[in-house]
DNA sequence: TTGAATTAAACAAACGTTTAATTAAAATAT
DNA sequence: ATATTTTAATTAAACGTTTGTTTAATTCAA
């Protein structure tokens, strides 16, 4: 079984899952967008399930590294660190659009414990990585008083609000709907710029403070 | 054809759609839950898609008179509005967690373009009147110079993020999960406060400030 | 007695998964 | 190297359910 056949199974099953939905697309969808026999999908992957969870996997086994990294940088300021953050955040975000959507519907919706589990873990194991670097901040005094865990959800809610629906974010932020490419790119620079003058405003970081 | 019994239908479907997800519920699913026969759905709503834009029809109606008068009232400051609207959103959130949850999957992936239109129009409305208390306030030189449409995402998102889902809030906000009451009432209070001191230092409102 | 409300049954289509047969590739023996 | 055996990959077809919707008969209320 090659891997680069797994992963092109994968990669056209998010593409449906994040358009249609896990419960709108069927195997057969997948089968035929990825050009590959409809028993192929139960024996590579075993069922429509294990698929999610394995594109799950795939996708997820990255950012945990990169906030760890961040956290042991002794060399940034607290402050630096959130500017550092939204920017990987926001990056991250853009660029798989269609698994934070998949991420998104199966943390609304999803029926199976197992998925379920998956995802509570991926997310808590990333909340947690990021809230340490807000408690540094409180501890040394660079911060201002506030609710972590709300800011933390300011950070996500905001990114994930426009990026979930073309649509909805071209009307609202005045974007030609042409180009795929220069709505994220338009909607990254934004959203950095937004989200890096909102926090340090609500962190109380004064202007050319490190 | 009473209303009474139509409504109870799309409450009970409510329940389920924000459960399971719209195409995770079937008609039997709903007819069932609601103690009435599986014909009924079809012969009320005509398919179950009608049924469900039925639901957002009668769900969405009240909101935009409410920011209409917010709007229109001179009495209050620009900020004496946004708190306003603050509390509106969270209240009106919380207290319809199930029918938000739904309109948070169907901007995902909704098929329909029925559907997706109505949503659309529901929520370019309702973001309309939200900008116009933002760009009174700027005009009047009482906020900050911000990305209005981006702030009005932080506001929207950081209210999804934790209404979406309960398991993960409880776990991140460490509260205790046996209450739906109680988290409802804690979630409520928490995301008040901190959107009233994140907006109020976002828009450089000064202490005492009307 | 007329029209609306309700029912059980049936409809065809689509679903996820499995089967059994066939082809391709790899491993082993000659 | 060639032939043979063994394993893996791929296929078309079928499996039994479940899906949304409709039908035709029946009950209820006006």
């Amino acid at each position: 079984m090659s891997t680069d056949k797994r992963e092109h199974i994968l990669t056209e099953a998010e593409k449906l899952f994040a358009e249609k939905g896990f419960d709108g697309t069927s195997v057969r969808d997948i089968a035929h967008n990825a050009g590959v026999n409809l028993a192929m999908i139960s024996y590579y992957f075993g069922s429509k399930e294990k698929l999610l969870e394995s594109l799950i996997e795939l996708r997820a086994g990255y950012t945990i590294g990169i906030l760890e990294e961040l956290n042991k940088d002794q060399t940034l300021s607290p402050w630096d660190k959130i500017e550092r953050l939204v920017e990987y955040y926001v990056n991250k975000i853009i660029t798989n659009i269609p698994f934070h959507n998949i991420m998104h519907q199966q943390a609304l919706n999803a029926r199976s414990v197992e998925i379920k589990d998956l995802i509570m873990s991926i997310k808590l194991r990333n909340v947690e990585q990021v809230r340490k670097i807000f408690t540094d901040g409180l501890q040394k005094g660079v911060f201002r008083q506030v609710d972590i865990e709300m800011t933390m959800g300011s950070i996500m809610g905001t990114i994930s609000q426009y990026t979930i629906s073309r649509d909805f974010g071209c009307r609202v932020l005045h974007i030609e709907q042409t180009n795929e490419e220069t709505y994220r790119a338009e909607l990254a620079i934004r959203l950095k710029a937004h989200l890096k003058q909102l926090l340090k405003a609500h962190l109380g970081i004064k202007d050319g403070e490190k």
